[in-house]
DNA sequence: GGTTATACTGAAAATGATTTTCAGTTACGC
DNA sequence: GCGTAACTGAAAATCATTTTCAGTATAACC
């Protein structure tokens, strides 16, 4: 883990930026929730719990560069806000459940074939894709 | 198009809502703009354009209660807002342009696959999805 | 067709997420 | 080590959306 960090860590100054420990921090955040994605006020707390002291603002700056650098992904889980995670070899999905609001991920995808079918009726290049799914969860399911 | 308005406004009476003028209004602007959703900030500017004179409020109202009752649908662009769109028989997707901010409808879905695929898998029940395809369309696919 | 309760509307204020501003601080190339 | 450009954080600004509340209008009832 600490391994992965360092790759990613590096990545900040191989793209030009600065390294601090603020950055290093929301990162570590991040890494240590794969497979649960993150709000910025999350993350906020999370680090405000632990010793360590990070301005929103900057947690909120730290993300849009994260993404920009192509290391973190964002989803929207009609919440009113989005969440953050980093990139992992495995791609996926998340499935919302309508009433807990928990998400789980699913490496259920089709967009590969979606995109050729897309690609192959209309002239538009498919770069990206976000894909959520909603429904209820085994907990919930039977309840009123 | 009138008279499929005729049959959207029953359907607020049947649901025991009241038919207003400015319902009225902003289920007309959504008819007839079928694969082309609009932000609620586009919808009260078409108003306004009008001589019809509704709140932003009441925009913000009307399309929650219109998706309530499960005669629109909304949309999330990456935008910072949704768009909202009457819920058509041709389920479709939409492919936004990453340069011009363009969207275009598309029919392609393989909800249904996913669907099947998650619930053999997961003790999850799909009910709904959210699909978005980010690219880049013919005319800015060239530019720099 | 008039009356009335209740739902609806609109303006303004409140809220919540996010961005901008700006003065002070810090990483890191030299 | 030094200097500069990039970064940070607090406060203010912004933007989308919701709430409040007093006034208004729909439609159910007579």
């Amino acid at each position: 883990m600490e391994q992965e960090n360092d790759d990613l860590n590096d990545l900040i100054r191989l793209k030009g930026h600065k390294l601090t420990p603020q950055r290093k921090a929301i990162l570590a955040i991040l890494t240590a929730n794969q497979g649960n994605p993150l709000t910025p006020e999350a993350i906020y707390g999370i680090i405000k719990n632990n010793k360590s002291k990070v301005g929103l603002t900057t947690v909120y700056r730290t993300l849009n560069l994260l993404q920009q650098i192509g290391v973190v992904n964002h989803f929207h889980f009609h919440e009113g806000c989005d969440r953050y995670e980093v990139i992992s070899k495995r791609h996926h999905h998340y499935l919302i459940c309508l009433r807990c609001g928990k998400a789980q991920p699913t490496e259920v995808c089709f967009a590969r074939d979606i995109r050729k079918e897309v690609e192959k009726t209309i002239d538009f290049t498919v770069t990206d894709h976000c894909l959520s799914l909603f429904g209820y969860c085994a907990d919930c399911r039977g309840e009123t």
